[in-house]
DNA sequence: ATAATTTATTTTGATGTTCAAATTAATGCT
DNA sequence: AGCATTAATTTGAACATCAAAATAAATTAT
């Protein structure tokens, strides 16, 4: 828990320096769930980034709105069925969740470096089994 | 990430059922934090739980308050000095902790008990390690 | 075809969290 | 005694969040 908490502080403190100081924790998330969508074929509509980062519909509606305020996300209507709104990352929307994810990147990259390349892989594989193991629950 | 995140779920909603639901994540580790000072020593003074859990003095005014109201904890003025409050956990607040903890504990024996016991001893390691790096930034 | 139902999203209203700044109260220093 | 410092609380504002009501579009049943 202490380990983790760390991180996620780590996290945040990392957000409020940089170009993107104006984005929460939660709003990068949901920059990075709509990225995550878009390349991976996974569905954009709006109920679906809800249910993927578990928070209500109104909630990710508000959320949505600024973030579109503030340049890093688009919506739009479906075509087909027009009910559907599909949200979409801007070039700054992009530039932000790449931003994150090498932060995540070199995060991992550091840890690795202190550790001896035989202990990594009993890690990753520790981390495997806890990953399989709460997705039980 | 998803192994932190999943792990958060749980507390939460391990939070939520049984005798303690109404207490919050947040609430759970004022208590927790007040327990911690109470029996190991460390300062139990309101800006010290406040600085222990990384929020602001005004805050943890308002939880504790809460935690008041709802029977966990007390505060007293020092006697010595007092501007100080001290913070106290009640027989339900102790309960709560010791109820928290026993989460943890079983949470952690069941993933210990899915990991052959060399993986176990180099896990724990990889984890030390972990929290001595992000200590350190 | 049109009325009723279902589905997707947004809006609304209420509650809770959090902080920074202003305030209050007690202590220490000169 | 008077001033500065310290500890805690209160206040006011900004967000986050949800459930329920409202809106809009599509589907189904009559």
């Amino acid at each position: 828990m202490k380990v983790f908490n760390e991180i996620l502080r780590i996290e945040e403190e990392s957000l409020k320096k940089g170009e993107f100081h104006n984005l929460s924790v939660r709003e990068m998330h949901v920059i990075e769930a709509v990225c995550t969508a878009n390349h991976t074929a996974g569905s954009n509509r709006s109920s679906d980034v809800a249910h993927a980062l578990r928070i209500s519909a109104g909630t990710l509606t508000t959320t949505v709105k600024l973030l579109e305020k503030k340049g890093c996300l688009i919506r739009k209507k479906d075509t087909a069925d027009k009910r559907i709104v599909r949200l979409y990352a801007t070039q700054k929307g992009q530039r932000a969740d790449r931003a994150h994810q090498k932060f995540h990147r070199e995060m991992v990259l550091s840890v690795l470096k202190a550790l001896p390349s035989e202990e990594t892989d009993v890690l990753i594989k520790a981390l495997k089994k806890l990953e399989a193991f709460f997705e039980r629950l």
